[in-house]
DNA sequence: TCCACCTATGACATCGGTGTCATGACATCG
DNA sequence: CGATGTCATGACACCGATGTCATAGGTGGA
């Protein structure tokens, strides 16, 4: 690979003349410009990173710890592959400052974070991001305090900047969405108990029911995802026959994601239950694929991860900048719902409210 | 940040002795190798890889670039992340390897390539992969001789050594198991006629009906995605529509992908037909999230995105080592088919077939 | 006309490691 | 006991850029 010295040979200059014409930070005579142009065009020189690093102590390097890109074992999400949207988020947000974004894959194995941040700061890199692939309590390993590093898609106990979703908020919309198109009798299929997500959208749920002061019913929430991933589909498929035949059944269920939603558009209909006709059905994620796919296209809560990329990747970029608040908190950021045709407007019960819908 | 001379100062030695420390490349007395890495531990020290780099010209970098990472706005795969089993598949591979892989996301806009390409040079990679988000003919900026570069997921005309998806053998596979499990009338409802998979694909599936000495029924051959994402369902609808009312309607739909299969699923139904007791459905691609979600869980062929990557390294560390092939060729890698639920056995048209069923 | 000043350019040191070679202290062997 | 070899360590140069400072040549004002 030519150097810098070969340029300034073939050009008959001095190397510095060269790296003047490089980085134009001194006015050049225009013949010397144009040979020092000619010799770079001819013998293909690309300038050295590692060597203006060195000098300038700047890497240009963002390290991006991730264990999206290899398979996670998560019976929550056996191919949960939309926490990529995040990288790209952060992907587009860095790129634009001219700034290098250096992936690194966890395959969400903990204890190999350790050597992946040691090679990041052998490159120098000027800030961390570490994503990850649901909603989740970490804990890194520790980082020196001159490389600012911000958490995505997670948080820890001890202040270190970071995005999460807003759980609670993106159910609240939904379910008050729900309601004002007319259901009463809501049913909620609940991921994982342990997952922090779960929580908090329940809570979001009570709080959109009590705004509209219709009564929490236990009955009516269920946990869709026990055990293995194999029996997945029999725990909802008991889970939901139980509401069904409740007293008052529910006119619409909530899923705990889309991908759950998938499974039981087709649980459904095994019970002759038609979508959206006889019963209506929602998600959560916005998980393309499959919410724009599904037939009828399926209502959903946006998992903002676009958004929340770009949002982190500000962050380091403040911090880079000494904006950075000092009180280290943690951002929420909230997704929009996604009304398309798997909830019915069910007839309201008085005549301002049918107004109302045709309006709509 | 610590520095060799830093820590050098501290253990009381030469910088050359900590290097020896850090490296293991000659003997350093148990007192001193000691004192060195006490003092490495008292600083945090970390050694800087643009030092070393300049020093050894060996940077351990690898480059990918992708616009798997940024929005496709393909009508095809209007959320394609799959093929981020590519990115998957590279690097678990170059990670044993030691060297550190850098991703760089074209966005999918091709004339940010050759800057991509100038960063990554520039970093002094040791060799590139590109990797395309669907089967695709490409034609990439020249890059330097010594470095190596493989192409995945696509080609060029110029024999850059690169890995493609047998796509005629995964659909030839696949049809071949649906005519061993007494399927006679099969349909295909292909993807856009302009992708390269599409004349592979329909060349197995002729392939596979030509072998068990099934005509070729052009009537059963139909297009499922012509115009616009929008229009796409009620394009599937029609061909459906059409292929059901001929005198000898299918016994079982192949689809072009998984998602495509998706909505199939929808639309049988929509029709009143079950899957797969009315009516058999098969996918392509295996994309996990679809396929074993579905209920009934789709047979599909997978499309081997993650040995395709693995495959790609591999040939990537061979070119590293001089041990590359001349031929530049292509290597092509085929994919298992999944059997699912969603198609059925067939009563076979005679008594020994119909034992080989009882056996299975 | 001479000095001050600006422009264009070059010499040289420097960043933080590592390769090469030299050196001093012992151990081994004839 | 001296020659030879090995081990542990250090001095120094070098990788390829760029910051600092110096300098040659030209220009303008007093």
């Amino acid at each position: 690979m030519a150097t810098i010295y070969d340029v300034a040979k073939a050009a008959k200059v001095s190397p510095k003349t060269v790296s003047r014409v490089l980085n134009g930070d001194a006015p050049v005579g225009k013949k010397t410009r144009d040979a020092v142009n000619a010799a770079i065009t001819a013998l293909g020189y690309v300038p050295s990173n590692a060597a203006r690093m060195m000098r300038s102590n700047k890497s240009g390097l963002v390290g991006l710890i991730t264990g999206a890109i290899s398979d996670t074992i998560e019976p929550a999400q056996p191919a949960g592959l939309p926490e990529l949207l995040l990288v790209r988020g952060i992907q587009q947000t860095i790129g634009l400052t001219g700034k290098t974004l250096m992936i690194a894959d966890s395959g969400n194995r903990s204890e190999r974070v350790p050597d992946l941040i040691k090679t990041f700061l052998e490159h120098r890199v000027e800030g961390l991001i570490y994503v990850a692939p649901y909603h989740q309590n970490v804990r890194l390993p520790p980082v020196p305090d001159d490389t600012p590093i911000v958490l995505t898609n997670c948080f820890d106990e001890i202040g270190t900047p970071a995005v999460i979703p807003d759980d609670r908020r993106g159910q609240h919309d939904l379910v008050a969405r729900l309601i004002a198109a007319g259901h009463q009798r809501i049913a909620y299929l609940t991921l994982r108990e342990d997952i922090v997500a779960t929580g908090l959208r329940r809570n979001g749920y009570r709080e959109a029911l009590g705004e509209a002061g219709i009564a929490y019913d236990p009955a009516l929430v269920q946990c869709g995802e026990i055990g293995s991933p194999e029996t997945e589909t029999q725990v909802l498929w008991t889970a939901i026959d139980r509401m069904l035949n409740l007293s008052q059944p529910p006119t619409v269920f909530c899923c705990g994601n889309d991908r759950q939603a998938l499974k039981v558009y087709g649980i459904l209909r095994s019970r002759g239950l038609a979508v959206p006709d006889d019963i209506s059905v929602a998600g959560y994620d916005n998980y393309r694929v499959i919410a724009e796919t599904l037939y009828p296209p399926l209502t959903t809560v946006e998992l903002p991860y676009t958004a929340m990329g770009v949002r982190a990747a500000q962050r380091l970029l403040e911090l880079f900048s000494g904006e950075g608040r000092n009180d280290a908190g943690t951002d929420v950021v909230g997704g929009p719902v996604y009304w398309r045709q798997s909830v019915t407007e069910r007839r309201p019960p008085n005549v301002s409210q049918l107004k109302l819908v045709r309006e709509d």
